[in-house]
DNA sequence: TAAACATATGAACAAGTATTCATATATTCA
DNA sequence: TGAATATATGAATACTTGTTCATATGTTTA
């Protein structure tokens, strides 16, 4: 039996069984995609620098950033939906900062790949 | 002068200093967005899995992975221009395979991060 | 309570994207 | 060289997404 790449009607079994075991369910590849689709949009990724140096309310980041109020609220919750920013309530105004250290780690290993 | 949030004409100097020295130029801000756009495909993640575990050529993607050869090859022109993966031409079949570690780092912390 | 301020959100539009289909390019082998 | 196989790619389509505009919600203070 001839082993070409292409040919056989089932790929190399092997290989298909480590794939099944290694791949994460649907779910969570799903999940995956969503998350990183965040960090996909140089806007949010603006506002995620302006949170690495301090919390920061709403109108604040808009002045910072130059943009509308609308927008980054708009993608201030997309953030937050994806718990990279938590937001806190203080009086008028609302203050968000980073969620975790995963953020800062996400954003130095995609900076280290790009400066190669 | 009384500092409130958002009615004072400028933002915290301080804040603007230390944001104007961290954040990256506007094209790294871009570079960085497109990078991780590459990772916010579920199909590209998978794409991604199965190199974690072998150097593959094209149509065994597209077998392992259920998927046509166009749209696997579409997938691949998009993740070896961000430098993620590598091809390597062996007669008439193209053997992709992972270009670095930020490739897996950046998906452990990823996956880290849903699982909380 | 009314006015002012800060934030959130729905709808609409423009721009971007993943897949499919058809077909082109590249390589091997008879 | 011609047929077969493997991969790449342009065009079309359906779908997603970021911003803007208008407006709603929430909070403070006069």
């Amino acid at each position: 039996m001839e082993i070409d790449c292409c040919e056989q009607v089932f790929v190399h079994e092997e290989l298909v069984e480590k794939v099944n075991q290694e791949m994460p369910k649907e779910e969570e590849l799903y999940d995956l995609a969503e998350l990183f689709k965040v960090f996909g949009d140089s806007t949010r990724i603006r506002i995620l620098f302006v949170l690495f140096e301090a919390e920061v309310c709403v109108c604040d980041l808009a002045e910072v950033l130059h943009m509308t109020q609308s927008a980054v609220s708009h993608q201030l919750r997309i953030l937050k939906q994806a718990k990279l920013v938590n937001a806190r309530r203080e009086g008028k105004s609302v203050f968000y900062s980073l969620a975790d250290d995963h953020v800062r780690t996400i954003i130095a290993q995609g900076r280290e790949h790009i400066e190669e």
